[in-house]
DNA sequence: AGTGTTTAGACAAGCGCTTGCCTAAAGTTT
DNA sequence: AAACTTTAGGCAAGCGCTTGTCTAAACACT
């Protein structure tokens, strides 16, 4: 491993002017040939910079903490993917942990994306005096939160419009269960404005525990078909509970979309997996992470200040489980 | 941010007695009382070590580089997970990347997993000096190739032993398209040696291409329904061509497992979510990974040597997707 | 020829931590 | 009491890189 004093050394010149050649920091005059040498002994020698000492050097490692949490599961790889490439394109790597003590024992890292699907509450603390953005759905947005968000209310919202235009007048919602999350509430509201402002009916369900969800989903909507028959659509609160409402579907011999249409939140690899594939909301969350990603080299290279939630638009991503309700029902 | 030279100047000591009480390294008696203040001084000052002048100073960054790459996306948080719970309680750190580059250019890692779900070639070179670790499926194991593996005959295999136990006599192959894969070959002869000793009939898929997997699996299902009939149990190369081939079943109302029952290679959330559940022949590349972790850190801490091939067994997960063929057929 | 201004690069002080080596005081042995 | 061993801890040299400051040569100008 050729350090920056050997490749000095070769090109008779100074580890000072080798490393100003090297990144290109001409704070003074050098001469082209001594330019040449030096990065011809770099080559030569193939060169690669000690990250950790410049690191030391300079108080940047150039490495963002991704701490992931929450039901994202579904959603990670396609985050971190994006993330990523990101991350790759601006010359940063990532240092990846669902634990946020890893990133508070070390200081290696010059900031920390901070991704909150469910409602942990994010730990200034813990993470020392490193920035961080958040990604999280909804939260109550302070003056200089540095949030990444997206409406949740709007999803619900969505979701219920959805299924209106396409004449639905009477939708079922498989809630799971939310009472130990603080972000699935807006969703629920949104449901509800929805239902209200279209005047049609809408039942919930969100009893009928069960640890897994996806058999909670299944629980639940069997629930739904035994109690309320007439229900033409069904809302399920994210992909895995969409997934359990399906096999039940598919169980009872129940074909979707022809007689129960089915939308979800939380558009993941699974809602195209399945058949058919399922029509559903979709958050933002990977360019959410990844403007986090933007946000936080910025705030680390250039000083960047503290800044105001940004809201992203919550999208529909149509597929094939909604259609209109059969003519002939109600 | 307390500094050791801090807390040294707190307690009255140099900062290297410092450092070797905070690190328990005691190379040297040193008396209790000072061993108590120094502690004290760093939990007064809250004193958190500089990971990267630790690094520097030492030559390690408890820091591992983990690489993926492949169709391993649908199990790849399910390995992310369990390498990342054993970094952390071994104190390391998981800096993750789908591009080699990333980690040639930058020397911030004690060492390297990689992951090659697809085919590519191990490039030693591409590391420079740092200790890599290959997890890879059936690859050739030379003497010290530092690899942990399991045998894709096997999995081959196995999948077909399961269907003739329950009594299939025609079983058909969805393989997708391997020819510009290196893995897949062993899998593939390990379902026809199973199917030879077996003296059952077996057909094998692999046109219709298209270049969404899940497509595919749907197109080539198609194909052996409308050409094979009699075909009562399918084996999907990996789960994605598996959800493929349940789609086209259930868009064609062919019970699972009642008329035609599914396994796959690989399995993953993917396995869980859809109805019925399938059975799959499941790797261990979760396992794999982790046990490639804990052999870097062996090798980065204690100088561990390069080792032979680790093979690990395949597994069988059986689900719902299996059942004894229909009674009255072929 | 003497003074002022560029130009080109050397020097060295860190960044914060680790660790080999050295020394002083205290205790032990004869 | 002299010589030796132990005990306790200081000292300082790095790890490899960055960067502010200083200097020597080269050039320009009267």
């Amino acid at each position: 491993m050729a350090t920056l004093a050997d490749i000095a050394k070769e090109a008779a010149v100074s580890p000072g002017t080798a490393s100003r050649v090297l990144n290109n920091k001409m704070t003074m005059p050098i001469s082209q040939s001594t330019i040449d040498r030096i990065r011809q002994a770099a080559k030569q020698l193939n060169y690669q910079p000690n990250a950790v000492a410049r690191a030391l050097a300079t108080g940047k490692t150039r490495t963002i903490g991704l701490h992931y949490r929450g039901t994202t599961e579904t959603m990670f790889l396609r985050i971190l993917e994006a993330v990523e490439a990101k991350a790759r394109e601006r010359g940063y790597h990532l240092i990846v942990s669902s634990d946020l003590q890893s990133f508070s024992t070390q200081s290696a890292i010059d900031g920390l994306i901070y991704i909150a699907s469910l409602d942990d509450l994010p730990v200034q603390e813990a993470v020392g005096s490193k920035p961080t953005v958040y990604v999280s759905p909804s939260r109550e947005a302070q003056p200089d939160c540095n949030l990444i968000t997206w409406s949740e209310f709007d999803a619900g919202q969505m979701a219920v419009r959805h299924l209106v235009a396409l004449g639905h007048q009477h939708i079922g919602a498989i809630w799971g269960d939310y009472r130990d999350t603080k972000i699935v509430p807006p969703r629920v509201a949104g449901f509800r404005a929805a239902i209200v402002e279209s005047g049609i009916k809408g039942v919930e369900q969100f009893d009928e525990f069960h640890p897994d969800l996806i058999q909670r989903g299944y629980l639940q909507m069997r629930r739904i078909l035994e109690q309320h028959p007439n229900v033409t659509a069904i809302f399920a609160r994210n992909d895995y509970l969409a997934m359990g409402s399906l096999k039940a579907l598919q169980k009872a011999k129940i074909e979707v979309p022809e007689q129960i249409s089915i939308i979800h939140y939380g558009d993941s690899v699974l809602s195209q997996a399945v058949y058919p594939e399922l029509t559903s909301v979709s958050h933002p969350n990977a360019e959410a992470s990844v403007i986090a990603l933007e946000k936080l080299i910025e705030m680390s290279e250039s000083g960047g200040e503290d800044f105001p939630a940004i809201s992203l638009p919550i999208t529909l991503c149509e597929r094939a489980s909604c259609a209109p309700p059969p003519q002939n029902q109600e």
